[in-house]
RNA sequence: GGCGACGUGGCCGAGUGGCUGAGGCAACGGCCUGCAAAGCCGUGUACCCGGGUUCGAUUCCCGGCGUCGCCUCCA
């Protein structure tokens, strides 16, 4: 069984399951306001990962993701731009999912929109103020954190130490909040701004509302695994705990975060800063897979580089593993190494090795080589675990280009004049072929042709 | 000011108290090839600095330096 990192206990630990087979999941989604970043990409690929890994384990995964459309930068962004904000989060919500299929990453199993359960946010928050855990302001309603058992748990920092830091910064809503970590529940809207109506005054739901109401609707009590960045677990997390806490319910039964993608200089890539990149170019510009392959070589909970040598290095890898996928294509099916799947899943289950795990498909790849090259026979084994290993990452192989009829007819014309031990011709078309971009593999089988 | 992470070969990036300098990329030599490509085989004086614990530390402890993150919207 998989055992993970959990943020809670800090500490490596069985992911204990609820219901036996099943496993319930909630991530938090995105913002939509703008363009997804390399960022939200980090965070979707590692948990498509683990999501895929669960599953070839026989589980029966359940993944909610929700998907935040009601905001502040949302509304910043229809009041500058001076237009519906619906529009906004339509339209943004159809580019993340564009990102999504780019990336190759599955849809989650349920994606709860904030929008459809103000409703249930509402009686949330009138059940806190009934309990006397929030308390009402001109701003809004707040959650009195000093009065939630174990605030600060994900924080790693105790509510007196967060009172006596902060550096220079300011506290957002000081003049409202009893405590600086209180946070908004219930935020009253302005004129001009959307708004719900509730028993204390129209306005909206505050951020880390959603998300808790979101996953203990659609999850239950005492669901699995909660995930998301680094980022996420405080004050987001921390805060949604709390008002489950706060409920007398039972959340999360461990949490899970990914590190952080940084630049260059090892700065964190973040919206708030000018280094962001945006997803859709990298999909644009290079293989949409070697965003993954990348991250499959560094543990999820470090900080990873997004450099183009980096992102060079995977596409190349990724070649590799193409020319192996177009090798093997016609090699007879067999049933897969069973001690190679042994060692795929030691290594997953020790938390999430991907590392481990690629270097182990890398080198699966290099023995199946071998003895294809040798004509052994533990060939098609080999063949098959590294297969189910791709797959099972994530990485689709072999998925060349269809190669269009004038390329294809200089390969057939390639093959001809080495029959015909014409070498110049031979070499002349070769050397067009690979200057429109294709890498060009004559074998004693035929002439082949990638990209 | 509080809390935390990290510092490994040309680059990226795992990992371990001695059996690993994993794996990828790059480079070099060889095999294969008409020549290439792909593939295979082989090649690399590393673990920020200073103490300590130990038979033995890159790995554990203490101190220092450096980088980064969280404490505020953020994956």
């Amino acid at each position: 069984m998989l055992r993970l990192y959990d943020t809670a206990t800090r500490e490596v630990r069985e992911l204990a399951l609820r219901e036996p087979g099943k496993v319930s999941i909630y991530l938090c989604g995105p913002t939509v306001y703008g363009p997804p970043h390399l960022g939200h990409g980090r965070a979707t690929l590692e948990y498509d990962i683990l999501r895929r890994y669960l599953e070839w384990t026989g589980l029966e995964v359940r993944l909610v993701s929700n998907i935040t459309d009601i905001e502040d930068k949302i509304i910043e962004r229809a009041q500058r731009e001076d237009r519906p904000w619906q529009d906004i989060t339509t339209k943004c919500e159809r580019v993340w999912f564009q990102a999504m299929d780019g990336i190759n990453v599955e849809r989650p199993t349920d994606i709860p929109h904030a929008t459809d359960y103000v409703e249930e946010m509402v009686e949330m928050i009138g059940q806190l103020k009934d309990l006397g855990r929030a308390y009402d302001t001109e701003d809004g309603i707040y959650l009195s954190v000093e009065t939630v058992e174990g605030y600060g748990l994900l924080a790693q920092q105790s509510l007196d130490d967060m009172r006596a830091g902060g550096g220079d910064r300011s506290v957002v809503g000081a003049e409202f909040k009893r405590h600086p970590a209180d946070f908004v529940l219930w935020k009253y809207s302005k004129p001009d701004e959307p708004a719900w109506p509730s028993p204390w005054g129209d306005g909206r739901p505050g951020w880390h509302s959603e998300c808790v109401v979101m996953s203990l609707d659609l999850l239950g009590e005492g669901f699995d695994l909660h995930c998301g960045g680094q980022d996420l677990r405080f004050p987001h997390h921390e805060n949604e705990r709390a008002q489950a806490v706060a409920l007398g319910k039972r959340f999360a039964n461990h949490w899970m975060h990914n590190g952080f993608v940084v630049d260059a200089e090892g700065e964190k890539m973040s919206k708030s800063l000018g280094n962001v990149s945006n997803l859709l170019d990298l999909i644009d510009l290079y293989d949409p897979r070697a965003y993954r392959m990348v991250l499959l070589q560094s543990h999820y909970r470090s900080p990873v580089k997004i450099t183009q040598d980096n992102i060079d290095a995977a596409v190349k890898a990724l070649a590799g593993l193409d020319a192996f996928a177009a090798r093997t294509a016609s090699v007879a099916t067999a049933a897969p190494a069973a001690d190679v799947l042994d060692a795929f899943r030691t290594a997953m289950d020790d938390d999430l090795d991907t590392p481990r795990a690629t270097a182990l498909l890398f080198d699966t790849v290099r023995q199946a080589n071998a003895a294809l090259d040798a004509g052994d026979d533990r060939a098609g084994g080999l063949v098959a675990a590294a297969n189910e290993i791709a797959t099972t990452l994530g990485l689709e192989l072999g998925a060349a280009d269809d190669v269009p009829d004038d390329a294809a007819a200089k390969a057939a014309a390639l093959d001809a004049a080495r029959r015909a031990k014409d070498y110049a011709t031979a070499d002349a078309l070769r050397a067009e072929l690979q200057a429109d971009g294709w890498t060009v593999e004559t074998t004693a089988a035929g002439t082949t042709l990638r990209r």
